[in-house]
DNA sequence: AACTATTTATAAGA
DNA sequence: TTCTTATAAATAGTT
């Protein structure tokens, strides 16, 4: 299709190649997703450049989900054997299944971070989102826990302390701030993170605390995790 | 390319959609192995029919070859910090790793999950909360993005079904959001496979209209992860 | 990235 | 399924 007739072989011009590739790559995606909306099918396409960029897409269902059904076709019978670290011919396999594992960890992790949500379908978003949700608000529970006991263990220190020098405090804050802490968040803060639908305390419990406070933390996500490029 | 333009739907008919299917899958597997001569890839291509049987295609390399590639690929981003996963001894050390590796992604997918908070600092669960703050407004946005165009096009097709056969519809569905019959599954059809890379509409539209949306799926979090057991 | 002259894919029919 | 044919779609070469 095209001015000339195309010769079946690799296209040494590079530049040529490179066209070729991009353009025929698009068609071939949009002739998976026809077969596989036209006819219901599960469609699984995976492509690497010669340069060795990878270009993946799948339709009907994820790409794990397809690549797992068909290692279970393929392989036919054997069900995955559980690990054999030991033994060496089954242990590049043991870490291909590895490796297999941690994408598949890779993209849920990803989800639950709000990434790649445009290749969710709405049903998929939906179960994410009440996920979240959950988690959210055991986070906030917690978080809200750990700060009154925080406040708690800090009013019996200040009011110690208060017995000893009273004056002190009021000295360094310049303001009776830490008079009922518990209560109300100081009028002047920063202006809370856009915290949401949470109804209480919130933050500025650890600036009054500790005057640490808002950093962004990796504990949930390790460097090495994510970075992940794909199209 | 044919007698008539083509509709992206399923084909209803099931002899047709059964032709259409060998057909197209012969053009899909020759359009891939012309990307792969012309333009020196590797292609891999998995079709399952609605029926589940498996069509597998691979050019370039092997199929193995190609996933394996793909898994470490779309693991790391880049292409892999290659374990020698021919020498023994390293193999398992390799697979140490990864099972570590395994086991901090765990943790952070159940910290994003809100499940063992009781692990983490008031700094760590401001983080968390930030994040799945974040994270929840984006699958939201996304989600919602998603049911307006979904509502959008069930409202045309049923203005344009409404236009012909106006008292049709109501009738079976009760009402007229529902009104493209075609676009809903035959209730006690086989569930479709839910979708997921493929970023059209697909399903999760009828369910919108037809109230059905909240569903557990497991998008998120692959069967296999919790059974990890380590040391 | 756009544009067309052509080739190629394929829907419908046999 | 396979062949045929009218037509829609993809795309090679060009701008």
């Amino acid at each position: 299709m095209g001015r000339g007739r195309v010769q079946l072989r690799r296209i040494e011009n590079k530049i040529r190649r490179q066209v070729t590739f991009s353009k025929r790559r698009t068609g071939l995606v949009k002739k998976a997703q026809e077969i596989s909306v036209l006819c219901d099918a599960d469609v699984a396409l995976i492509v690497f450049s010669p340069k060795g960029k990878l270009f993946e897409y799948s339709a009907g269902s994820s790409m794990e989900r397809i690549l797992d059904r068909y290692e279970r076709s393929s392989y036919a019978g054997q069900e995955i054997p559980t690990p054999n670290l030991d033994s060496q011919g089954e242990c590049s396999t043991e870490c291909s299944r590895l490796l297999r594992m941690i994408d598949v960890m890779q993209r849920s992790v990803r989800h639950l971070k709000g990434e790649e949500v445009d290749a969710l379908s709405i049903r998929e978003l939906q179960g994410l989102e009440m996920q979240l949700d959950t988690a959210l608000k055991k986070t906030r529970s917690r978080k809200n826990q750990l700060m009154l006991e925080s406040i708690a263990q800090l009013q019996k220190k200040a009011s110690q302390r208060d017995d000893l020098e009273p004056q002190n405090l009021r000295h360094d804050l310049g303001a009776p701030l830490c008079a009922p802490p518990r209560a109300l968040p100081p009028p002047l803060s920063p202006p809370p993170p856009s915290s949401f639908g949470d109804t209480s305390l919130r933050n500025g419990v650890e600036e009054v605390a500790a005057g640490i406070l808002i950093r962004k933390t990796n504990t949930t996500l390790p460097h090495w995790m994510p970075r992940l490029t794909r199209e």
